[in-house]
DNA sequence: CATGAATGAGTGTTCATTCAT
DNA sequence: CATGAATGAACACTCATTCAT
């Protein structure tokens, strides 16, 4: 199974062609429960979200569940670990097409929030609403979550090699902190209903400056 | 009942003499389970600990909870709100030791690493860990969460007078920046058990640093 | 202790000055505690009414009502024993100042009439609402019940004797259904809030009436 | 569901073919417990029956009985709306065969001494002992015992109309009164274990003479 | 005697997981 | 493979009862 395998746009046709009837029906039906999960842990949480919501909201009886997902928490790991991935694909495709550490970095802002702002199910379950410590750190651990690291800190490496950033912080800690402030912005920027319409474009500039000049007045 | 009653080191003596007896017991009681209660919670977070775990550790039956908490989720608020009770306690009596904005920052910086250091359990239960979405919402409704905003965004609105702080900026915004930051360095500071010995004075000058100037090398 | 010792209408004073200080102030507290109760289950039902409850209503500490009182079981018991206790004693007074089997009738209709009129909450208690099978069943052996029983049963013999009431009915059973008919008639007055300040000699002429003549149009 | 499909007797065969399989062993489920419960909430009543007895009596998992009935309330509620269900066809069916509203009486005493005779334990639930007030508000409301109440009430006003009965009297009280009747009669007889095997017609005879013609000598 | 804090057994209900069909 | 009925462990919360003060 790679990145494009759960893609979300993947359909009868779409799948590659290496992998045989079986596992090609496998993977629609994982899709379509991870789809459901998704919905229903959004709309009720982890704890409160029921495996038998989610089976209903796929259309598929209880049991079929466990057919693909070894229990709820691994349901759960799925969806994030799936998420991770695309957007870590999505990130390192378009870090690919830009040239030059900078605009590598206004790539990686941009693309986050835009990621974040298609997937609000998404970040709200995971980001900033109730999850489940155990599935936490079981996730701090997964190869993806590692890549993903990894690939932004070699940004940060590439950057301070290229003073663009100081050199006397961790590079583990400054990508930390870049994804803290998007975070922060796409927090408010749902929360304050209003003038959220500020174009994305904009929201990805304002941020790279803050996170290049701080917030000091000059 | 003030910021003081329910200071963690309480003990029979310093309880304050304006209480009688019974409001003293009364008060070592709900102390004795918020401390087994805050472990509790914190080892196991918010769902997997049960009021008989707590109880146990409390070395209390089970009911005896309930004579001084409604419920669950009340025991789990009273911990969290308590908490930013004392937080903001320091920081404005810190902050009013201190002249000038940049100080003011600058003793609060320092002040919240130094308190969710001491308060690992705590800072593991609320900002990292699972919590439960109706109380999370409660607690933002909250006076005390208020009023630690309020201060927050006064600090950062002196600042923008001041001209420390870019004014194009919602000091609202600053001030969530500014928490997400603190968070981020705290959790690396856990996460690399190596090195983290480095003292708290200059973490916190670090963290004031980037705030105001960012990341770019000058 | 008498029928008069548990009546409702002592005070300090007229406690009988056989009991000694320390048996008075006894009974003092007993009757404290069953004015509560009773207003508490009334209130409540049996199960949903707590000893908390009623010895708040009583102002008395929760132990104290077991100083008094075996368990909850025994306080609803001696609840219901006094008041047929009170019944009996009236209807025994009331029948003693009538001459002839036919005006003892009529005043132990409308005597019980009368009481169960201004036991209304009583009333409530024992005959509409829930109570409990295990109490009912130990009640039902209690002497208070029996001896009420056999008042009534005695009274029927007479009826019997003096060829008012069929021979070949079992006394018990004609005690019963008469009854009966008294609760019939204060339940549905109670529940037609209507034109119920009909008199109670008036109800009582209609149920010596039913009672005797039966139904039958003539 | 109609007053058949939850008739006692139904075995796999006599359940009407009407229901697939799937609802016919939903029934099945449903009846066994039913069943239990009216056992276990006879032998315990209402509030000492749990619903782990249950589910054990009726040989099922605790959950199971959930999955036919929200919570205990309903449980019960159903058991004694399904009785009262029975009771109204058999006396609606037999009222229809027989002339005359004087037979319809006699036809209707008879029939609910013969129901409550058999359903002993239904009787000792519902009729005598505990319950929960909830329950029975709720059930005095069901269209079910509306019903009921209303085929009594009709069969009384007949009555008058022939001048079987007083005309002063309201339907309603009549109907109370021959209900009580009959509830006495009915508990007499289990008390007095003695000579209680006076024939069940004999029984009725001498209710519907005592109803009609009182307790007068003549 | 009076108190009322402490107790802890008990219960309705939920839901992740299994397994016979 | 798919199903969904059945399972039963788990848990928050209550309250009659006790007992140290």
């Amino acid at each position: 199974m790679n990145i494009y395998s759960l893609n979300s746009e993947i359909t009868e046709e779409s799948v590659p062609v290496l992998l045989d009837r079986k596992e090609r029906h496998r993977l629609l039906r994982k899709t379509d429960i991870i789809r459901a999960a998704e919905h229903v842990f959004a709309l009720k949480g982890f704890h409160k979200a029921t495996i038998q919501d989610i089976a209903r909201q796929a259309q598929y009886a209880t049991g079929t569940v466990y057919l693909y997902f070894a229990d709820k928490d691994s349901l759960y790991f799925s969806i994030v670990e799936e998420k991770i991935k695309r957007l870590l694909h999505i990130l390192k495709l378009k870090a690919s097409q830009v040239r030059g550490t900078r605009e590598k970095l206004e790539s990686s802002i941009y693309e986050s929030l835009r990621f974040f702002d298609k997937e609000h199910d998404f970040f709200r379950i995971f980001v900033r609403e109730e999850s489940c410590w155990s599935i936490k750190s079981k996730l701090a651990k997964s190869t993806t979550a590692q890549e993903r690291k990894e690939f932004s800190i070699k940004l940060m490496k590439e950057a301070q090699a290229e003073k663009i950033i100081r050199r006397d912080l961790l590079p583990g800690q400054v990508s930390d902190m870049l994804e803290f402030i998007i975070t922060t912005f796409i927090f408010n920027w749902w929360e304050e209903g209003t003038e959220r319409k500020k174009d994305l474009k904009v929201m990805s500039g304002i941020i790279m400056d803050l996170f290049l000049n701080g917030v000091k007045q000059r």
